[in-house]
DNA sequence: AACGCGTGGAG
DNA sequence: TCTCCAAGCGT
């Protein structure tokens, strides 16, 4: 099984921007590799490639890394989610910086901030040539159908992960890991897997019972609900705009963003700052577990700065995305002229 | 253990 | 439009 999916590997492996080629002689970059895995947690490979590079020419070391300012990561981060990333990729960084290196065991790397089962085992696998199983949701769909495993996830998790330590490995442990995951990501995939060219076949139970689309079962998920929000994009005359730097716990934690109400059925909202201000209309957004409709309001008005907020130049691509997005309407606005001097 | 935590693309 | 989902982690 594993000698055919490295077989495979060798010769189908993407070429992607942190990857070593397979047979190569090149040793891969503990520093990319790592960068790489917690960027491709949850997110797909063409969403990270713009802000890999992007990371890499900016910080090409983790000492470059763990030496940058906070709002200049986050600001790099803004726009690729789940952004506690961003906070425990500094944190590690500087772990990392201040012992002289990364860990090259599953353990050692496991105590780092941001660093679970699965990237741990990836990067002592990859970047270290370590013998480790390597769980992703790829790993789990594969094993799910070679063994026809009828139990939903997670609670079927543990057989999945067994059954994925069983065929893992000594030698080229790395290049097998990332043989499973190109696997699911181009032949063994959630929606209509590619069974006829598949280098798995022979041996897949889910296969030889046609249910291979089914697998793996997962338990069904809690609805979304909708809450409502309102917040303010406001513009001084020199072009400043009011802004709040959200706290490091919870939604959007760490990132920018326009001062406004709570999220939920009904809340209760007021201004900042007094002046003229017009609602300009309201955005969508869909979180993990709700759906958000903001409402946006937008003026422009001179004042000082109440507590916890200031104004600042923006950059809206430093914005998170839900915060970009009332941004945008507001910018086509009259009311904030942003185009108009 | 179950839930909170983003986003954009595919179907 | 809507659901699913993509190389998970922290609490």
């Amino acid at each position: 099984m594993s000698t055919a999916l490295l077989a495979w590997y060798d010769a189908n492996a993407r070429v992607l921007p942190w990857r070593v080629p397979p047979r190569s002689d090149e040793r891969p970059d503990p520093y990319r590799i790592w960068l790489s895995e917690v960027m491709l947690q949850q997110t797909t490979v063409a969403a990270v490639k713009d802000y890999f590079a992007t990371f890499t020419r900016l910080w090409p070391t983790v000492e470059a890394l763990a030496a940058a300012k906070d709002e200049d990561v986050m600001a790099r981060w803004a726009g690729l989610g789940y952004y506690a990333r961003a906070r425990n990729l500094l944190k590690c960084a500087r772990a990392v910086a201040e012992r002289g290196g990364f860990p090259d065991t599953v353990e050692g790397l496991r105590a780092l901030p941001g660093i679970g089962p699965y990237t741990a085992a990836a990067v002592a696998a990859i970047a270290f040539g370590r013998p480790e199983t390597v769980v992703d949701g790829n790993v789990e769909r594969v094993m799910a159908r070679l063994h026809a495993v009828q139990e939903p996830l997670p609670a079927s998790k543990p057989v999945l992960v067994a059954h994925a330590a069983a065929l893992t490995p000594e030698a080229r442990a790395g290049d097998y890991a990332q043989a499973v995951m190109d696997l699911g990501a181009t032949i063994c995939t959630p929606k209509s897997p590619a069974c006829g060219i598949c280098p798995c076949r022979a041996p897949c139970k889910a296969r030889a019972e046609g249910i291979a689309a089914e697998l793996p079962r997962k338990t069904p998920k809690k609805p979304k609900p909708v809450r409502l929000g309102h917040v303010f994009v406001i513009r001084r005359e020199d072009g400043a705009f009011l802004l709040e730097r959200r706290p490091d716990r919870g939604l959007l934690g760490g990132m920018l963003g326009w001062p406004g109400s709570d999220w939920g059925e009904a809340p209760e909202f007021a201004p900042p700052v007094a002046g003229a201000l017009e609602e300009v209309g309201e955005v969508r957004h869909t979180f993990t577990h709700f759906h958000l409709i903001l409402r946006v309001h937008a003026g422009r008005v001179d004042g000082a700065a109440p507590d916890g907020l200031g104004w600042q130049r923006l950059s809206p691509a430093a914005l998170p995305t839900v915060m970009r997005k009332a941004y945008d309407l507001a910018a086509t606005s009259p009311a904030l002229n942003v185009a108009g001097d």
